[in-house]
DNA sequence: CTACTAAGTTGGCTTTCCCAACTCACATTA
DNA sequence: TAATGTGAGTTGGGAAAGCCAACTTAGTAG
């Protein structure tokens, strides 16, 4: 029986290995250079090599030269690579909530003035998408 | 310099290895035992194994045996386990939108009809949560 | 008594990871 | 002009994790 099909397997295929998220988060963050990615995240300079390459090739970030000479370069996000940005934003609440002890590391406010307590509406009706209030429309089968 | 301390990587060191979040996409999908998780993952049994030990350690999933003669066992989802569909639906709403092709393989239908489309706002405004739209309110040095 | 199912275990091999040291191209300081 | 520093990786060798198929255990069904 072969695995099934699905956006969260495939996802997964793209930025599911350790470092990956970790190495976006750096961007997201404003860092984008190599050194400082590999010191922030902790990981090994070689296996964060094969992650960017993978990242820049899967089109979720971009390598660019900010210097000829010397040649420097740094990573910034794709349109698709900011769109991770809602991921990134339900896994840290999740560990906020439910990992993280003591203080949290890292606040954000939202431009309304309030400490950001992030929801997941639908985007036809506002309401609140629990695993309750959803249905599955369709599904193939192969 | 020690790695930044962040509630995503807390969060990645639970639910961030390889088949964790595909056996968890199975539970939610109502698929709760070992044999057919292992088959609609792909992942080997003895990984899985040891994930499932995991998630359970970590709370985020328990055994329960549903039968003693034979005894038998499914897991199902803790609360901080049902806390992660949001984690789930934005990472298949990215694998939508940027990485898979063709037919989406699972569509959700949200209660008031529509098919579900899922935004994250600020509980507190209503209004979207973007990157552009959020400033760092604290952080912890150490 | 044999076959079958669920839920793992086990052994052997392959791949990936980790770490420290090294390279390369240039800039700066002495 | 020699030595030092910096950014962005590469390289080599050992340790850990992963993959697969076969095996086990406990019980049911024919």
């Amino acid at each position: 029986m072969a695995p099934r099909s699905c956006s969260i397997a495939n996802a997964l295929g793209v930025v599911g290995e350790r470092w990956s998220l970790l190495a976006l988060r750096e961007v997201f963050l404003g860092v984008t250079r190599f050194d400082q990615i590999a010191a922030n995240t902790g990981a090994s300079r070689d296996v964060l090599t094969v992650r960017l390459k993978k990242l820049v090739a899967a089109g979720v970030l971009e390598k660019h030269q900010y210097s000829e000479h010397p040649p420097r370069y740094e990573y910034v996000l794709t349109d698709s690579g900011r769109a991770l940005h809602n991921v990134m934003l339900m896994l840290k609440e999740w560990g906020d909530t439910y990992v993280t002890e003591g203080p949290l590391p890292l606040v954000w406010e939202h431009s309304c003035g309030a400490v950001l307590e992030p929801r997941v509406v639908c985007a036809a009706c506002g309401e609140e998408a629990t695993s309750e209030s959803l249905t599955r429309a369709a599904e193939l089968t192969h």
